[in-house]
DNA sequence: ACAGGTATATAGTATTGCAGAGTAGCTTGC
DNA sequence: GCAAGCTACTCTGCAATACTATATACCTGT
């Protein structure tokens, strides 16, 4: 896909906060998990400064626990203020989108 | 709407270049087209800043017309490269709404 | 004269995703 | 033992974009 660098901007944490949501993961997982959804692009420093900012917010619970695999991992849980802050993204995104999609089928 | 600005990069560009094709059009008129659509916050400095863009990057054409109601007008028309980036802009917002809806629905 | 709507213009700021690089742990094969 | 390659987090600097705030200017109505 052609550059969709700055149609990410905005959603891109919410897409974090929904990955999150469905249950403890960490940074490196949510990055495969954001490219397997086909923003193929997205590399690990992209969302680290999100997850970075997640934690910045107080919208996760963190945990630092050791993996068989490489390196300790940081696994992120959405506390209460991240699941409200979830709930406005999609809010917006609804809003958003169904505008946009309206300006295009007008 | 709480604040959607973030959610609007990128897609405000190609929501004015949507509106300027729909016919010639003047920077005053495109931000109150924008604002009935729903994206009420929209200011005129904004929609400035995008035509500018557009105008820079040579995707329209450009036409000074005095106007009965105040200073004249800077209408715009999409010329071939804009009609081209308009393509584009639909085939970006396309692909990335699906797979945030698929995510959304997962 | 003044207020208010119309209309373009610009400087400065904040936010956000990305490029690029570094550090570090673990496994496999030579 | 050690290099390669994957896993995994971290950090810096940058570019793009929307917004804030302001200035300028034209016209109409009171």
């Amino acid at each position: 896909m052609e550059n969709i660098t700055e149609m990410l901007k905005g959603v891109l944490e919410g897409c974090v906060l929904e990955i999150i949501s469905r249950g403890e993961t960490y940074g490196y997982e949510i990055t495969h998990q954001l490219r397997e959804l086909g923003f193929t692009d997205v590399v690990e420093g992209t969302v680290y400064t999100i997850t970075m900012r997640l934690e910045k917010n107080n919208w996760v619970d963190i945990e630092r626990r050791p993996s068989t695999m490489g390196p300790p991992r940081k696994f992120y849980t959405l506390n209460a203020a991240g699941q409200e802050e979830l709930k406005a993204f999609w809010r917006k995104w609804d809003f958003v989108s169904s505008k946009i999609n309206e300006l295009k089928a007008k």
